[in-house]
DNA sequence: CAGCATCCCCTAAGATACTG
DNA sequence: CAGTATCTTAGGGGATGCTG
């Protein structure tokens, strides 16, 4: 039995789940293993997420320990997202989801080459 | 650009995360990984479902040809559910969330090595 | 720019009871 | 046993406007 914040789990992938059960977070991480970024950045990465849950998601992950959430004092403000070692650490879950989502669509979706995502066309190389 | 049943995805990283963005997906997923199971197995596995979710989850994934149900015209019923080749795939995914989370309980966990569930001892061996 | 503050809505999920 | 059928609710998430 596990204890986190007094929340108990039987096992440790149930920490993993209940982390990462919403909508958003694993996304998130997603863009951040890119490199560091500014809240705005995140914004238009995500275009369907909106500012608040954004702004909700970043101070989870954050208090979580997984992302470093830097200020800098510039008007206007400029605030930098980044991943902390335990962020890092999610690489070969992302990579090994996008490996299968990668398997999934080719067996079960359709495919037109244009309009695809930065990252997608990255990975192709 | 994707299209699965005239839904769009940027990314393949989205499909696999719109498809598992709920809070039991993943978790039916692994446990299925230990070999196929019945429903009340899988009820008492995931205790913390309910019944009703388990059924639309359970229903969900066979639609997305993620796991096998086969029914057994006997009485009572017996219904028991498998993973497909898709779902099999996942396991590298839950594997690397699994590690992931062993990590992150030991630094920012408590641990009582009592009441642990089946999968975490026989991963201790 | 990076956020709060509000107000609002939808739906995933729970509780409970019933059936072939 | 393996589900339906209802009813209900919390809270995740959206839309919009405001501020240091």
């Amino acid at each position: 039995m596990y204890f986190i914040n007094n929340k108990e789990f039987k096992c440790s992938i149930n920490v993993t789940l209940d982390i990462f059960n919403d909508r958003w977070k694993l996304s998130i991480i997603w863009h951040l293993l890119q490199g560091e970024k500014r809240f705005k950045d995140l914004n238009e990465d995500i275009s369907e997420i909106t500012q608040k849950t954004l702004t909700i998601k970043l101070k989870e992950l954050e208090e979580k320990n997984i992302i470093n959430r830097e200020v800098f004092p510039e008007v206007p403000p400029k605030v930098v997202y980044s991943l902390t070692e335990a962020g890092l650490r999610l690489k070969p879950v992302l990579d090994e989801m996008y490996d299968w989502g990668v398997k999934y669509v080719s067996e079960y979706g359709k495919i037109t080459e244009d309009n695809m995502c930065y990252t997608e066309l990255n990975r192709k190389k």
